[in-house]
RNA sequence: GCGCCCGUAGCUCAGGGGAUAGAGCGAGGGAUUCCUAAUCCCUAGGUCGCAGGUUCGAUUCCUGCCGGGCGUACCA
């Protein structure tokens, strides 16, 4: 569905880099100069690169490489003429030819490491874009939330904090469709199976979302016996359109019960929202009725007469090269019976993110907001005076799996034909691809399969058959499997303190582990692989972070500088005169200085998978430094203080890397 | 049918026009009087799905095949 790689999310020029590619910055343009100097051409782009390992250098540059073919002679030859000139730039202490012709410099690291001791983990400074909304998680309201679901607000979650820490604004949108089809099914649901009143069920049963989930399977189940079930939902969703009915009353009540055990599901995982806009609404502020004009008097929806679409409203797709390969060239935006798809209300809901709706939203804070975090709910009755503003947006991201992406570019489609091309542009549609269950897994939850079932490579999940891994089993699965580790190595540890740090372990597992696949892979969910706690995983990253701490905590007990004098040692160390850091521990200094430029390239591909690896490359990086390099015990006092303040380094950097990904780091574990 | 995605070590995955293709798990071997062994070090393991093309150079770009997944709804 997506073109191999997404049209580039322009980041407006970086106006400040970190202070490596900053560096790195000023040496391709020294380069290219000095090329046009040497030889008179114009050259390609003069790119920096990482050499396989520091002892080669600390920049590489293949463009000699390049070059050869245009100027006709070696690239060696080339590289040596440059050499000279490269060296003369600020911040270069050496440069060397290597390989077949690569440029290799050797950067001032005190130089470097001084900057970086002052600003670590910095992010790069971007020119004011105005506001960003960012809408993820989405969940149908009418089960509990399950795995997939749990990578899209990962991911959702994990680009809010990286464009935060770029320096955007950004406003969190969580969609409520508490109109729709299956939110009907519950309903058709509770009126017909063998099931106490909502009230009562929500009385009896902590999870009210779990039980929906089996009483949505079981529905599901009951229109094939009773296929004439299927007309009274038709009926149902009707009268929740219409509003102000019983049923619609109940569909909304059901909803809302919903919605809060999702905000307690993601509440664990530290995912929160600004603003939980409901399709109710759009429906009862006649937000389609606005968009359904506009599109109508641009011409952009015709109503069809014969076929099969005949009744209905479509937007045609036929003239548009995007959707060549759509068979059917007609989407439906009004169904025969009236009622909008979803699709359409998304039109107007879009139009309205970006402004260009021309009316709004009421708004009340949502019951279970707060303090530090408010968060509203839109709603059709009186709403609060005092409302923050929300929408219009400079630019939109919908984090929506990959599935969906025809309705999407609808959608986008939809803006352009009403003439809003830049905002179109502006619209992004994060797609990623499902999270699924292997057949073990499959087996393990005790689902009986069929023989397609088991002849396929996994297997997708499904709330009608019930089959998919809900979030908070799986929470609690990490969660006491965290705790069992901690004990193992703390046997003295009470409860409370037990309980904070395996909640935080299983947040770092569970998020590490959805964010180191990048989107475009089908995760096939194994419940061994995201149990793990050694290797590439969140605990092994907090682990790094735990230990990089007791070394600064046995700095301070043995009489050496507390974490708050660290940034004046920091400060003394600035203005001492002191020999150039050597390889090993150069080499954990300059993965610290990648973290703004890795954030920014993250967003730029929208590939969160980037922050993950980085986050594990640090910890990695670390780890051999740790076994390496004794701080406390150190052979002389520079080495110590030098070693004291990498380690703080290192700590700090990791601080902020693993807070992008939404997960704290224990004092212990 | 058409479109999009995936195919890299036994398994799970990174990478990406150029320096010996990387990591984790698993397998084998080693390291703990020393800052937490949730760690580290070493070894084995790869015609980067196949075939063409472009290029000084392709695993990476292009084309065509093969295998798998998803989409192509008056569901979302």
């Amino acid at each position: 569905m997506l073109p191999r790689r997404l049209p580039a999310v322009n980041i407006p020029h970086l106006w400040r880099k970190p202070v490596l590619s900053r560096l790195q910055q000023e040496i391709e343009k020294g380069l290219a100069a000095a090329i046009v100097r040497r030889f008179g051409i114009q050259p390609p782009a003069v790119d920096a690169s990482l050499p396989p390992d520091t002892t080669l250098g600390d920049l590489a540059f293949p463009i000699c490489l390049q070059l050869a073919r245009i100027l006709k002679k070696s690239p060696r030859e080339i590289a040596g003429a440059l050499k000279e000139d490269v060296a003369a730039l600020p911040g270069v202490t050496r440069v060397e030819v290597a390989g077949a012709g690569y440029l290799n410099v050797f950067l001032d690291r005190v130089v470097v490491l001084r900057s970086l001791l002052a600003d670590p983990g910095g992010p790069p400074a971007l020119a004011d874009e105005g506001k960003i909304i960012v809408e993820h998680t989405n969940i149908n309201p009418n089960k509990a939330a399950h795995i997939g679901h749990l990578r899209n607000a990962i991911l959702g979650d994990t680009l809010v904090r990286a464009l935060r820490y770029l320096g955007r604004q950004v406003e969190v949108q969580n969609y409520i469709d508490d109109t729709g089809v299956q939110v009907a099914d519950l309903v058709v649901g509770f009126e017909n199976l063998d099931v106490p009143a909502p009230a009562v069920v929500a009385r009896e049963h902590e999870h009210f979302d779990s039980f929906c989930w089996d009483l949505y399977a079981r529905v599901t189940a009951l229109y094939k016996e009773q296929p004439e079930l299927k007309a009274r939902r038709g009926e149902v969703l009707h009268r929740m359109e219409e509003g102000g009915n019983a049923t619609a009353d109940l569909a909304t009540d059901l909803a809302a019960r919903i919605v809060r055990h999702h905000l307690a599901t993601m509440a664990r995982l530290d995912i929160g929202y600004d603003l939980l806009p409901r399709e109710s609404d759009i429906l009862r502020l006649k937000f389609w009725a606005r968009a359904f004009k506009l599109l109508r008097a641009r011409g952009a929806v015709q109503r069809i007469d014969t076929g099969k679409n005949a009744g209905c409203w479509v937007m045609d797709l036929a003239d548009d090269p995007e959707f060549a390969d759509i068979a059917d060239t007609q989407k439906v935006l009004v169904r025969s019976n009236g009622t909008v798809t979803y699709t359409g209300k998304d039109i107007a809901y879009q139009l309205w993110k970006f402004g260009l709706l021309g009316c709004d939203f009421r708004y009340r804070r949502h019951e279970d907001d707060s303090p530090g975090r408010p968060l509203w709910v839109t709603t059709s009755d009186r709403g609060e005076n005092h409302a923050p503003s929300f929408g219009a947006g400079h630019r939109v991201y919908n984090v929506i799996d990959s599935r969906q992406a025809y309705p999407q570019k609808v959608v986008t489609k939809g803006l352009a034909s009403l003439g809003f091309t830049a905002e179109a542009g502006r619209s992004h549609h994060f797609a990623y691809e499902m999270v699924a269950l292997t057949l073990d897994c499959a087996k393990e939850l005790g689902m009986d399969l069929t023989d397609e079932d088991r002849a396929r490579p996994y297997l997708e999940m499904s709330g009608r058959r019930g089959l998919g891994v809900k979030a908070d089993d799986l929470m609690d699965l990490l969660v006491e499997r965290a705790a069992s580790e901690v004990l193992k190595r703390h046997p003295e540890m009470d409860r409370k303190e037990l309980d904070g740090i395996a909640r935080t372990l299983a947040v770092g597992a569970l998020r590490y582990f959805m964010l180191r696949f990048t989107r475009n892979r089908v995760i096939a969910f194994d419940f061994d692989e995201v149990l793990s706690f050694e290797g590439e995983t969140g605990p092994y990253a907090l682990y790094s972070v735990v230990r990089a701490t007791n070394i600064l905590r046995k700095v301070a007990e043995s009489g050496g500088p507390r974490l708050s004098d660290l940034p004046a040692l920091a400060e003394q160390w600035l203005t001492t005169e002191t020999p150039q850091p050597p390889a090993g521990e150069w080499t954990l200094a300059r993965e610290c200085g990648r973290l703004g430029d890795v954030v920014a390239e993250s967003v730029e591909k929208c590939e969160m998978a980037g922050i993950a690896r980085h986050v594990f490359t640090l910890a990695q990086t670390f780890s051999t430094f740790y076994h390496r390099f004794p701080v406390l015990t150190a052979a002389d006092e520079t080495t110590r203080q030098r070693r004291i303040l990498l380690v703080d380094l290192f700590r700090r950097t990791m601080l902020r890397a693993l807070d992008l990904m939404g997960v704290q780091v224990p004092a212990r574990m």
